[in-house]
DNA sequence: TATGAATGAGTATTCATTCAT
DNA sequence: GATGAATGAATACTCATTCAT
């Protein structure tokens, strides 16, 4: 594994076998795999470390996967799976918590931060990879994108409070902004989750808060 | 090099000769790491290959340093002695070029993202070392902490015009997230700039923008 | 197979089944793995190689042979058997072109060096394995006597134009010669095709010419 | 090692050092793996066995070579140069004990079958190795007509009793005949030594005599 | 009988670190 | 001090063979 994969899997060469014993190996594999990239911190642990944690030989690896990046984008492609679902929900949840644009704003805000927490200790070490990975940088811009896209179609139809020339990509910065700030805050792309975060719920509510303020009330400089 | 120290080099153990010859190959060492830590966008590169590229041998790097890690240190805290000078300016070229609060806060985002930017190439390469490495991570943080200290130092005299019950915590939010949002923008932690930042100028005006009606404008709760 | 079997398997251990779906999957492993020892140029493919090729499983493939090398013995006996009548016609169709001791001669050499260009790409990778595989050089020095007994016979009825104390041995040892020259030209025994065998047309006519005089003509050191 | 380098290694990558412990430790490697190339008839054997062997460390031969295959070049390449000086005096030896054509040609072939044989040990593996290797096949190939050119240049003074249109092709067409001969009698290319070759002089003996005979009489063609 | 998933020993290669010169 | 050769543990990957279903 001196480069990982350098552009997307067209079609991915591994298949998930549907029953018996064959299932349950090859998920002992990418339980084991996700594990050992969360415990280490990134996809510094060895084959032979999956195949004493998953209780899986080396051999059956290479069954599935042609390599150790095949098995490890395998794991992303099951993550990213789970979270789609998740991820869809954002907009639905915080819009149930609030009409008002600035409560919609703010609750957004705090829907995406709790989503991103619950996975953190998985994202960390996927944005590690993402570094060096073609693959799971893309697959995962795919994911943001799609994130982006629901909560612009919601906001969009608050657009005449908006005080921006253009509203959407307002939405679209503003989202960009917020999305960063959480990331450093759950310590994404670090190989460990930080120490001295001990202030989550103010920042969630300043991030609320600068996002309502930049969206919603008009720029300091056309009132001063 | 499987682990990266784990813990604050108490006192560096190395130090750099002052004079001559010896010098001149110290240099050249800490020349050879810091071009191979931009150009690999890792540590993924061996002694052997700084051997090379900085016309040392092996035995001299050992000579000066006791492992890889304690190389990369002093690489690192060269940098950071070279940032140290232009992160104190950051403050003062922004009040040069506005007086009023709003334009202040914009100079200060707008200052502080060239600064970073200008340095990027490095910085990338050292914030994915950072995801493993106690001793960056916390030789970074006592950085950035000096900076947020100095733009607070100077924005505080404004308080007054600050909308927040504690106008230092917000001035400290706000660079949090700024910085986070410049920082996924320059690609630090990516092992490669990233590709589709053609928004550079936008973002930076987005940035100020945002930081300016966080700050100086009441809440949109307070006026809806 | 790190160590092709060093002696003759006393009696096959497998055997072709007789009809039916059976004898088709046999003949497609068979076919596979032919094709698979001319394409790779050797025996450097895997039986996951002849399952796919062949579209028999692994599985099926041991249930007719104990192993890889019981396989490639197959592959090797039937492909003999297919030389075996051919080989036979040799000194017949030479026959049928020349009734002189010299046209004949000349004749032998072509046909035999057509016989053998026409199967090069197969003995070609067998020649290499039978480096290693005792069984294979076995059968093949059999068939390789059973040419020469077979030319002997012919030419021995010309025992009187042949200028030798031993006309046998001295047919016996042309034969060796010439047999050695046609199978360098062809490339025996290695991976691919010669590239520069340009000459092919000269090579015969040399050897031919070479054979005639050895055997016809008495010894230069006679005569001068 | 899955396939041998295609090409010529424009510029060895390797070369040898020159003194003391450094010199001792390069050929030891050499020399384990020329040994276990003469004993295990081919390349199928480890870097662990040459490391065992020569007692040297795998880092040691990486240090080295890049790759097994350099390693193996390096061997061939030694091996090369300690022929290369005998190969010159094959002409030269041939001269001295034989004045007349005839004589001279047997000569040249005893030489040459001799030459051969006091090196088929090494050269035995290192044909079966050409087998796939383009970098051993040109070397060998080129060393096959430097041998070819000197007997070709001897020879020619002779022209006028070779009985041939073209004597220059007649004698280079002699020559790879005999050598091809003489290759397979000593099993090159082959794993082990051939058992049955009983008849080693009267080989040479009958090799002479057909080479003799082609060069120095008119074709029986023309005689009948 | 047929299938193909599972096994695991074996191989080439890398690289931080040590140490003889 | 300086050099760079030597070390060897660690790692991804292959493939003949076994065996559960």
């Amino acid at each position: 594994m001196n480069k990982p994969t350098e552009t997307l899997d067209a079609q991915a060469a591994w298949k998930a076998p549907q029953q018996g014993r064959s299932k349950a190996s090859y998920e002992r594999m990418l339980n084991a795999a996700e594990a050992l990239l969360v415990d280490t911190g990134g996809d510094a642990f060895s084959l032979t470390d999956v195949s004493r944690v998953g209780r899986v030989s080396i051999g059956s690896i290479y069954h599935r996967f042609n390599s150790k990046d095949e098995l490890i984008h395998a794991v992303h492609a099951r993550f990213m799976d789970r979270l789609s679902y998740e991820q869809t929900r954002i907009v639905m949840l915080a819009r149930s918590r609030s009409k008002t644009p600035s409560g919609l704003v703010r609750a957004i805000i705090e829907e995406l931060a709790e989503f991103l927490k619950n996975h953190a200790a998985t994202m960390r070490p996927i944005m590690l990879r993402a570094a060096h990975d073609r693959v799971v940088q893309d697959r995962g811009r795919v994911a943001h994108e799609e994130m982006v896209d629901s909560v612009v179609e919601e906001l969009i139809g608050h657009r005449s409070d908006i005080r921006h020339q253009d509203p959407e990509r307002a939405i679209r910065a503003m989202l960009g902004i917020a999305y960063a700030a959480i990331a450093r805050e759950l310590g994404f792309g670090m190989a460990e989750a930080p120490q001295g975060a001990a202030d989550w719920e103010e920042m969630k509510s300043d991030l609320g808060e600068m996002a309502a303020r930049f969206l919603l009330i008009p720029s300091v400089a056309d009132a001063v």
